[in-house]
DNA sequence: TGACAAATGCAACTCGGTTGCATTACAATT
DNA sequence: AATTGTAATGCAACCGAGTTGCATTTGTCA
């Protein structure tokens, strides 16, 4: 079973409905391997001649990321990518040609650096994000 | 000698002008020791009854950090923050007051961590941001 | 002091994203 | 299958950060 049928099954379960933005969205989202921008995801959930609002595609992204299903991203200055959920990872960002790929961000060398800046800053941490921009094997 | 008067000197020589606007944005910076939002700076270059168009201090802030004397910082998807130019750093955000602190960027561990990913990944890495969020001291 | 280019201000614009409200469609109930 | 309540959708208008074109002002240098 795909995780789109059990998140689709969940929240009927809760009253929210199976509509059709939705399904195409988790659909396209889960199937996809790199985080897509809205308007492409606008683009891609077209189905047949029926296009998608724009307002609709954001409620649907933002009550989406709400849920815990979707993960928002935001690289500099760029526009907001979304990404289905899963552990924790970084990214590579590709300045060539705009590739953005996920990275394990799970490490033991990883967390042992988060460990050592709260010990030294007195800081809690409680999230962090890390992009590293440079470029990919094929635009090298 | 400030560093500003230094950049101000550099500017003249190659064409550029010592305007008031851009030398009130350099000093502002120079002592302050946290970023800065564009409005939070139009606010304070503010000088006895004269205050500067928007326009103006989007513009200046491009300006320099063009020249590489300032640099731009976007954290998630919040307006831009401007900083005085130096060695690179990290940022721990704190989520209770908003505060930005700048940490050391330059440790041994976190070089170690960077060659990791080029190794793993066959990826060049050109820059990186990295963005601790959390709770400072007094928010805990 | 005059002249040229850089800096500034203003208004209008772009673009990502949001809001209010009326309409449509899903799914549970009869 | 018809009814019904509410979630989802579309539309238009709006918001706010940032940009652009153009006319005006101002700094610098001859």
């Amino acid at each position: 079973m795909q995780k789109t049928d059990q998140i689709l099954t969940e929240l009927r379960k809760e009253g929210s409905r199976q509509s059709v933005a939705r399904e195409r969205i988790l659909r396209l989202l889960e199937s996809h391997l790199s985080p897509l921008s809205v308007p492409e995801i606008e683009r891609r959930i077209a189905v047949d001649s029926r296009r998608f609002n724009k307002t609709t595609v954001y409620r649907e992204l933002q009550f989406l990321s709400g849920k815990g299903y979707l993960k928002e991203l935001r690289l500099r200055n760029d526009t907001a990518l979304y990404e289905f959920s899963g552990p924790h990872h970084h990214h590579l960002v590709c300045i060539g040609c705009g590739a953005v790929k996920d990275i394990d961000g799970e490490t033991e060398s990883w967390h042992n650096e988060e460990r050592r800046v709260e010990r030294e800053e007195n800081f809690r941490i409680l999230e962090h994000s890390l992009e590293f921009f440079g470029l990919c094997a094929t635009c090298r």
